[in-house]
DNA sequence: TTTTAATAGTTGTATATACAAATGTTACGT
DNA sequence: ACGTAACATTTGTATATACAACTATTAAAA
């Protein structure tokens, strides 16, 4: 098989690998993928509510549906959810404590995630896999 | 940030990239992706049925519920199914003239999604990619 | 031969993704 | 002020993924 295809297969088949061990990480945390990321993304806020829309875009997939997302943290209290008073269109949306407790609980699991794939190779190169994987993805034109 | 935790981005952003501009080009035909692999997987059969758990195991995901894919193709008569007459639990599925002709057209828009990405870097850069894709994802032990 | 276990698929439920339509709110043009 | 456009979010529908429960058939054990 030419190259061309079967770095669109690694590409693929690595990103499942990655995924189910994540996700194997946090099936004890009553957490979905998504859901990590909008409380990591709340978390990265500091304090200030984030609307609706700022977490959309931040969120790796364009994902549609950060609503539903929401809906399912506010049922275990992991966030809060209400109209923003200066603009009634907006939503602000903060995580709470219950939700910084179970971030700060899965951190090392998550960095041990991060690092058990990495020391498959040397630093040199992860720095290439790195430049390779932006100069692969980005059109010239 | 470092390297660890970029690397997995890196390769989730890209996966993300590469299936949306794979999304765009079957958009068209009225197939969602994983529809289209199942229909590679029995063309590549060459004539010969596959049976449900055949087609499941050479999926990328080790997806559940091939049998609504399938539902989804027969509805489309891309596909026949029947119950094995060998064996009644089984059932064999084998892709159509209409689902292959599909196939075809989608061929060389397949080949030229696959080249567009791999021309933004070198063949050696190219093969270094795949390498080391391979190497950071087997696990040592 | 009857029971039990293994195999092959299907169905149900929850979550996520993609897209379009609908709702409510604010801003703008006249 | 009124109608319209823009904005922010929600809701609906179809598809896909993950997992568990269920059905049917075949194979193996007692």
């Amino acid at each position: 098989m030419d190259n061309a295809k079967k770095v669109i297969l690694n590409i693929m088949y690595t990103q499942n690998v990655i995924q189910d061990h994540f996700n194997e990480l946090i099936k004890p945390y009553d957490l979905s993928g998504e859901q990590y990321n909008v409380l990591r993304i709340l978390r990265g806020q500091k304090g200030n509510p984030a609307n609706m829309c700022v977490i959309q875009e931040r969120m790796l997939a364009k994902t549609s549906n950060t609503t539903r997302l929401v809906d399912k943290l506010l049922l275990k209290d992991f966030v809060t959810r209400n109209v923003c008073p200066g603009n009634r269109r907006k939503i602000e949306v903060l995580i709470t404590q219950k939700g910084l407790d179970v971030l700060k609980e899965l951190d090392p699991k998550v960095d041990e995630h991060e690092r058990v794939f990495a020391e498959n190779i040397s630093p040199e190169e992860l720095e290439l896999l790195n430049q390779l994987l932006e100069k692969y993805r980005t059109q010239e034109n």
